[in-house]
Formats: C-alpha cells, structure tokens, sequence
DNA sequence: ATTCGTAATTATGAATTCAGAATTCAGTTT
DNA sequence: AAACTGAATTCTGAATTCATAATTACGAAT
C-alpha cells in the first residue's frame, strides 16, 4: 500500500505479542477500565493494523484473565470485585510463600549473597517511593528465579496482572514503606537462618499487608 | 421474539474453542505427541475449517502451556521434561493442599456431605479403574467448588492438563488404587474434623504420592 | 565431492473479504 | 404514546487472499 513512512526496525516479535503488550499498558493506565468493551474496529484502526493480530492479542489478553469474552459480544476488559482480589492477594500470598520456602532450603551463598544486596538496596530507598517499588520488584523476581520453577512464574506474573487491574497501588500509602521493609527484614532473616516455614511464613505476611493497603 | 421459539441452550461456543479441544483431546491421546510440530494446513483441511480459527485454537493452548510457540516457525506440542513434571505436581500439591484447608476451616454441613458422599462411592469402586478414576476426579472438583476461588480453578486446570501430557496415567499401578483410598480417607478426616492444617498435609501428601506413581 | 550461492517452494503472519448474528431504527398498528 | 414488526446497520466470527520469512532444492565453482 502506501509506501511506509514508518522506520519499522528489527521486529523480533510477532505483531499480536506487541498488540498485547499495548492492550496492557492501556488496561493498567486505565484508559480502558473494567467493564470497558473493546472496539475491535476502532484499536485496529488506531493502530493502523487489521483485526487479525488484534484478535490473536485480545485471545491471550483473555488467558491471562485480563479481558473477558462473550460469546457473539466480543471482549470486555475483565471486572475484578473485592472478592476477586482477595483470592488473588490469597493466591499469591501462598506462592510467593512456597518459594520463599524453596529458596531458604535449596539457595546458595551466591544466591543468598544477590537478595541480600537487593535487601540493603532497598533499605537505602526508603525516601524514594519510586526506586523502593522497583527494587522491592526486583527483589521478589529474584526470590523466584532462584525458587527456579516457570510454572509457577507464569502464574504470579498472571496474577500481578489481574491485581493491577486495581489500581490502588499498596506503596503509595503513608507508614507503608517502614512496615514493608520491616517485613523484608523479617523474610531475609528466614532466609539466612534457612528457616523454610519461617520464610514462608513472612513472606504470606508480606503479601496479605499489602493486600491491605490496597484494599 | 415470536411465540414458540424454542430456548437454545445449545451451547453456542466459538469455533475455536471447538477446535482448542480436539487439539487437547488429540494431544492428550498422544496422536500429536510433545515436540510434534502442528501442522496447520494439514489440521485445518481435517477439520474443513480455515486457518484462523485454528490459529486462535493453537494461542489458546499456548496460554495454557500445552504447546509453546516459535517465531516464524509456528507451534510446537510442549515437551515436558522429568523436572517440569516435578515442578507441576509440587504446584498442584501446594495449590489443591491450600483448598483442602479452605474447605476444612469453611465448608457448611450440606457441603461436607456432598463429599462424604463422593467418599463412599469411591470406596465401592476399588474393583472399577475406570469409575474409581472418574469418582476421584469429581471429588477433586467437588472440593475445589467448595473452596470456591475461581483463579485457583482455572490454575487447577492448567496444570492438570500440562499433567496429563506426561501419559503415565497414575492410577494404572498395582495397589495404587487401595493406597489412593487410604489417602482419601485420610483427607475426609480431616475435613470432618475441620483441622486445616491436616488436611492441608494429607492432600500434598495425596498429590505427591500420585506423582510418584506417574515418575 | 563439498561448499557456497541463488532460485523455487513452503509455511507463517497479516490484511482483506465474506457470512451471519445482534442491535438499532423506522414504520405501522392499536 | 406504547408496542410490535421487520428492515437496515453494526459487529463478531470465519474464510480467503496476500506478503514475506524460512527452508529446501538445485547448480556452479573450487
């Protein structure tokens, strides 16, 4: 067709992967809010592509339980109620908990080593909400690379999705931040003691106060 | 509408959830086996259908883990090493373990019942492979209803499927049955008695116990 | 004979077209 | 005015067509 003024560089992945990766950030800046249907005609053609990818976007966007799919009615951006959540909070309380668990019986001092810098970075953020929230992040991807199961990682990343669905982020409240590295502190030391029950027992807590806070 | 028209409560279901089935029942039946490549000229002329719908079918299974894709190299039936399998029966374990427990703190009498029932049946099927496997599915959804978190459900079933490409189907062993029985009975117990923690364990142990059977 | 390079074939990814269900809208009747 | 009927429109779901990446086949050169 026209010839593209569009620099399309290096473009590894496949064009619906992209779409998806949109449709989330549009979902969790709430462009498009629970209960929004999604206009098939109208995204694809904003995004100039055809409905095709869109489709194929929307389908895994539906298995991740971000959207929802009626039959003959299209998608609609999932609905999470309180309810909801608190299965979610629940469900990720218990697996982020077993890995916490994994990691105090099967972790190396290398490992260990790794969380623990994360831990004292963290400690040292405690006046940048910002960089507290992306090393507190960075701290519980690396507690379930070490945990080493991707079934289980799939499942907390569609879970995390599902929870940024509300938007009511845990950090931004005020004490937040002291409780939540008090927590930390309590799980590193259940990981250095390689103390499992205890590992998983303060990271449950973890992750219950921050349901909390968002609620 | 006009008078007698008649209520379809046929299932009006997408033709690519059609199709994600008989892809599952196929994979399952091992006549596309892990690493196979799906050949998507070839299926969809079977089915006489097109491309698409089977396309949709195929990412539907990519999100539950039953093929992995490729770029630009299409999708191929998920290979599931000794380790995955390791690591799926541990989830399952902590997962229907965790909804023991839910059923045990919370489960009303009529509920206990529905499952003292399934128990009985399940003890009169010893001599039935077959209706013994079946009972001892429907009492493990049963419990999962009860318990009653719907992204513990949908995660149940992943895993059950991604289980079930390792084909060793573990009620096939000798003695396997009385033992599953003696876990069962074990599990009832503890819901009788509403002691979480027990039925917790006596359901991981149930689980754990089914993979090794499987190994 | 082996290797490199190029043409032909094949398969994926995406756009376009088509069919039919669901909804909206207009017109008629009461 | 309200309600029913049916036509027009809109939108989803699926088929078909098209473009291009990847693979294979073939052939020439060393």
């Amino acid at each position: 067709m026209n010839a593209a003024v569009s620099h399309d560089r290096l473009k590894p992945r496949a064009l619906y992967e992209e779409v998806a990766e949109l449709l989330r950030e549009r979902i969790f800046k709430n462009e498009l809010q629970p209960g929004d249907w999604i206009d098939e005609l109208k995204i694809s053609a904003e995004y100039g592509i055809s409905r095709t990818p869109l489709r194929e976007a929307i389908k895994v966007l539906a298995a991740e339980g971000l959207v929802t799919m009626k039959v003959r009615r299209g998608a609609y951006v999932t609905e999470v109620n309180a309810r909801d959540l608190r299965d979610v909070f629940h469900l990720m309380a218990l697996l982020e908990g077993d890995a916490a668990a994994t990691v105090a019986k099967t972790a190396t001092a290398e490992q260990l080593k790794e969380l623990e810098v994360l831990h004292q970075q963290l400690e040292k953020s405690t006046k940048d909400r910002v960089q507290f929230f992306t090393i507190n992040e960075a701290f519980h991807i690396k507690l379930l690379e070490i945990a080493n199961n991707r079934w289980r990682d799939q499942m907390v990343a569609d879970l995390r999705k599902v929870m940024k669905l509300n938007r009511a982020q845990s950090l931004t409240k005020l004490g937040r931040i002291e409780q939540s590295l008090a927590e930390h502190t309590a799980i590193m030391t259940a990981l250095k003691k390689q103390d499992a029950s205890a590992a998983r027992e303060a990271m449950r807590l973890h992750i219950e106060s921050g349901q909390e806070a968002a609620g």
